[in-house]
DNA sequence: AAGAGTGCCAACCGCCTCCCT
DNA sequence: GAGGGAGGCGGTTGGCACTCT
């Protein structure tokens, strides 16, 4: 059965986590950083392994985590960072900053993965379940253009989260970068426990109606000349939207911010989002959770489900290839 | 009202990769 | 280059909450 796991030794404690335990393991890595999580536990006074140590802060407690639902664009990002990437968590977690590989994980596993079965598409491959259609339109040789491209594609991003990853890396490793990081987000350590680890559902609903209206697309405007990049954040909300600029190295981040530029400014965001949510365009309603219409069985179906595939292939060929006639060839 | 079924998600497990010696 | 330790990743599961019958 393979080794055995590393919390088994000692009866270190396994299971849901207190709040206390939070605490501890917040004001430690507050004060000290987190350093080597596997000696972590002992210096913080948990009964943990340094594992559990590491997942827990990763994926509940890192201050800037944004927890409830995914907003549309959220959605439509890791629909689209899944068909070039598959199954690549963290990776797609890096084009969604606030939200961690595991929550991702777990929304595409309880929703979008349902949803796109519903449409009739693949979740593994994301092609149509019934390629005819759209073969004789010439939509494999474009397929197969676009596994090429998305290898191309893949490695890059891959390249991109490591990065990523360096960088968080570097900022919590020693000491973490006193209180500004924290403040950013508008809130403390000390408000954080009080507002997460003893939280009860009720509080958690409250919190994503505050967070939900604002939602934030990223955008990076490549300046290719000085090679860095400027990082732009739109805030939307219903009266309108914010512009943040922040200065950020990660300069590999084009492309899909090229393609949300590209979505923003032609519309087609409108199409994807019905497509994949449910909209009037389309006349129906794929809002997976309630008031679900059925897709395969509606009787004039068919067209709008060629119509539907089709536009969530071209989605992607388009999220590969922006704009071909505007910028420069990527490839 | 209560038992069964289902959905969701935090946490675990084991494998893999990277890095250091 | 080999070996071992640590961290990271993706798949899976346990248990709670909610819904259905």
């Amino acid at each position: 059965m393979g080794r055995s796991p590393c919390c088994e030794k000692l009866g270190l404690k396994k299971g849901p986590w207190t709040p206390e335990e939070d605490q501890k393991l917040l004001a430690y890595i507050e004060e000290h950083g987190h350093g080597s999580w596997r000696s972590l536990p002992e210096k913080a006074g948990l009964h943990r392994c340094g594992k559990s140590c590491r997942l827990r802060w990763t994926n509940y407690l890192r201050p800037d985590i944004k927890r409830g639902k995914f907003n549309l664009q959220e959605e439509q990002t890791i629909i689209q960072l899944h068909a070039l990437l598959g199954n690549r968590w963290s990776a797609i977690a890096t084009h969604l900053p606030k939200r961690t590989d595991n929550e991702i994980k777990n929304y595409w596993n309880t929703h979008l993965k349902k949803r796109l079965v519903k449409m009739g598409i693949d979740p593994v491959t994301h092609k149509p379940k019934n390629e005819t259609p759209l073969s004789s339109l010439g939509v494999s040789k474009n397929a197969a253009t676009l596994s090429h491209m998305a290898q191309w594609e893949s490695a890059r991003l891959e390249a991109e989260a490591r990065l990523a990853r360096e960088s968080k890396l570097l900022h919590y490793q020693s000491k973490p970068s006193s209180h500004h990081h924290h403040h950013q987000h508008g809130f403390t350590h000390k408000t954080l426990l009080t507002n997460w680890t003893s939280k009860t559902n009720e509080d958690q609903q409250q919190q994503q109606q505050l967070e939900s209206p604002t939602s934030t697309v990223s955008f990076s405007e490549m300046k290719e000349s000085s090679g860095i990049s400027t990082k732009i954040a739109f805030v939307g909300s219903s009266t309108g939207l914010t512009l943040i600029k922040e200065p950020e190295n990660d300069w590999i981040n084009s492309t899909i911010h090229e393609f949300e530029t590209t979505q923003m400014a032609e519309g087609i965001e409108e199409g994807f989002t019905d497509l994949l949510l449910g909209g009037d365009s389309l006349g129906r309603s794929f809002s997976a959770d309630k008031n679900e219409t059925a897709v395969e069985s509606s009787g004039g179906g068919d067209c709008n489900y060629y119509e539907d595939n089709k536009n969530y292939l071209d989605s992607i060929f388009s999220f590969v290839d922006p704009s071909p006639s505007d910028s420069p060839p990527m490839f």
